[in-house]
DNA sequence: TCTGGGGTCCTAGGACCC
DNA sequence: TCTGGGGTCCTAGGACCC
C-alpha cells in the first residue's frame, strides 16, 4: 500500500493579492483588507505586515498613522475574492487528481501515488508557475503524509523565501529538523488557549508536541488533540474530503453600520438576515426547523449597559420559505428585545435541516405550508441571481440605515458587467 | 465616532429511561 | 444502617479553523 501524500495550497496575503491583481500600480505598496463593517484588518500584504500591521487590529487604532505612511486600505470585496478563488482551484482541479477546497484560499490535494512518477517537489514548482501565469496570484505548497504536516510544510514555504515556496516533507528527517524549529502553536489545531497550556507542561515545539504521549494528551486534552499528535508523527489520520459536506446551519449575521434603537429598525435587520440565510438554505435544497435570532450591545462600550439575547422558534413543518423564516424571526425577536440599548449586531441562524420531502409529519401535525412557496421562492432566486436586479420582502426596509460600512470597496471586476476595467 | 463573519467538533452535565 | 448501572439524547460552553 502506498503512503499517504498530501499537499496544500494556500494562496499568498489572498485579499490583498486579489485587490493588487487590478491594480498593478499599487506594486510595493502596503494594503490591508478590512474586516466587514471596516472593522478590523483581515488581510496584509508583505508590505503591511514588514510595517508590523497585526492581523486583526482594529482599523482605527492604526488608521492615521497607517494612511500618514502611504498605507492603502481596501474594505472586503468578497465578490471579487471569491471569483479569483474559484479561478485558482479551477487550475488546481486541472493538475492534480483530488482535491479539496478547504477554505476560500486554500485546497488540500491528495497525491498519493504521485510519488512514484514525477518528482513531489518539481510537481509543486509546476503548480505556482501555472497560478502565477494564469490567474496572478502567489501560491504556497506544503507536501507531506499528513494534513497537518502538509500545513507545516506550507508555513515553511511562507516563513523562509528560500525554499522557492515549496517544502517537500515526505523525508522523515526533514519532518524533525523542521519539527523542533517550529513553535507549538503554529501547529494546525492547536490555538492561543491549548498553547498556553502545552506551555505549561513544558511542551514548547512541534516536535516536543510530537514526542508528547498520545493517550496522556487525550486525557488532558481531547481526541482532537491526540489526533494532531498522531498527525505529527507522520500517521494520517484525517482523510481528503472531496465533496462538503452538507451543512448543519446557516448563519447570517453582522453588525450594524450605526447602532439600532428602535423596534422597527431592528425588525427590518433581522428579517433581511433571515432573508438571506433562507435564501442559501434554498442553494443547499434543504428545509429547516429551528431559527435562532440573536441581538447584542456592544461589548467594547464599557460605558453603557451591555445586553444580549437569543431566542430559538421551532416551526410545526421543516420550511424554506423567506415569509415563514422572515416570520419566525420576527416573531423570536419580539421575545428577546428590550427598550434603550443602543443594539450593534444581529444574527439569525438556521438548523435543523431535513432534506427536500424526507419529513414525516407526526399524526398530530397539521400540513399547512404556503401554497406555491417552491415556485414563488424559485422565481425570486432566479430573478435575484440574473443580476439584473433585487427583489426582497418589504420588511426588509427600503433605507436601512443600518448597513455596514464599506467606504474603501473596489469594483466587483470579474462579476459586474458594469465594474469591467477599462483599457484606455 | 471607530473592534468581522461563518463554520465545525468535542465534552460535561442534566434529564430521562429501563 | 442500607439508595445501581448503563444507555441515549440534548444543550451549553469551550476550543479550534479561516
Amino acid at each position: 500500500m502506498n503512503t499517504p501524500v498530501f499537499a496544500l495550497v494556500d494562496c499568498n496575503n489572498f485579499y490583498a493579492s486579489c485587490e493588487r491583481l487590478f491594480r498593478p500600480d499599487l506594486a510595493g505598496r502596503p494594503i490591508v483588507v478590512l474586516s466587514n463593517n471596516d472593522g478590523c484588518v483581515v488581510a496584509r500584504s508583505a508590505e503591511a505586515k514588514s510595517l508590523g500591521i497585526k492581523m486583526g487590529v482594529p482599523y482605527f487604532k492604526i488608521k492615521a498613522a497607517y494612511e500618514q505612511g502611504g498605507g492603502i486600505v481596501f474594505s472586503s470585496n468578497y465578490a471579487l475574492y471569491a471569483d479569483i478563488s474559484s479561478r485558482v482551484m479551477q487550475v488546481l482541479e486541472m493538475l492534480a487528481p483530488r482535491i479539496e477546497v478547504y477554505s476560500i484560499d486554500e485546497a488540500f490535494i491528495d497525491l498519493t501515488g504521485v510519488d512514484k512518477i514525477l518528482n513531489l517537489a518539481g510537481f509543486g514548482e509546476e503548480i505556482r508557475q501555472k497560478i502565477f501565469r494564469w490567474i496572478g496570484i502567489n501560491v504556497g505548497v506544503g507536501i507531506a503524509p499528513t494534513k497537518t504536516l502538509a500545513k507545516l510544510a506550507n508555513y515553511a514555504a511562507k516563513r523562509w523565501p528560500t525554499t522557492g515556496g515549496v517544502v517537500d516533507l515526505t523525508d522523515p528527517v526533514r519532518q524533525r529538523k523542521l519539527l523542533q524549529l517550529v513553535p507549538v502553536e503554529e501547529v494546525w489545531g492547536i490555538g492561543r488557549r491549548l498553547a498556553k497550556q502545552l506551555n505549561q507542561m513544558g511542551i514548547h515545539t512541534a516536535w516536543q508536541l510530537a514526542q508528547a504521549n498520545s493517550k496522556v494528551i487525550r486525557r488532558q486534552f481531547s481526541v482532537v488533540v491526540e489526533r494532531t499528535v498522531c498527525e505529527l508523527n507522520g500517521q494520517s489520520c484525517l482523510a481528503l474530503h472531496e465533496q462538503p459536506e452538507p451543512k448543519k446551519q446557516i448563519i447570517s449575521s453582522r453588525s450594524f453600520g450605526k447602532r439600532i434603537t428602535e423596534f422597527q429598525l431592528l425588525r427590518e435587520a433581522v428579517s433581511k438576515y433571515a432573508s438571506r440565510a433562507a435564501e442559501k438554505l434554498r442553494q443547499q435544497q434543504q428545509y429547516c426547523r429551528l431559527v435562532q435570532v440573536s441581538v447584542r450591545t456592544s461589548p467594547f462600550a464599557p460605558q453603557e449597559p451591555y445586553y444580549s439575547n437569543a431566542a430559538v422558534v421551532a416551526l410545526t413543518l421543516p420550511s424554506a420559505d423567506s415569509r415563514e423564516l422572515v416570520q419566525a424571526a420576527t416573531l423570536g425577536l419580539e421575545r428577546i428585545w428590550k427598550p434603550g440599548y443602543h443594539y450593534q449586531k444581529a444574527a439569525v441562524m438556521l438548523a435543523d435541516f431535513w432534506p427536500t420531502g424526507t419529513y414525516q409529519p407526526s399524526l398530530f401535525e397539521v400540513q399547512e405550508s404556503k401554497p406555491n412557496s417552491e415556485r414563488l421562492m424559485g422565481v425570486m432566486d432566479s430573478i435575484n441571481r440574473s443580476g439584473k436586479g433585487r427583489i426582497f420582502l418589504a420588511a426588509e426596509g427600503i433605507r436601512q440605515p443600518w448597513q455596514m460600512k464599506r467606504t474603501f470597496l473596489s469594483p466587483a471586476y470579474t462579476t459586474r458587467i458594469s465594474d469591467l476595467p477599462r483599457v484606455t
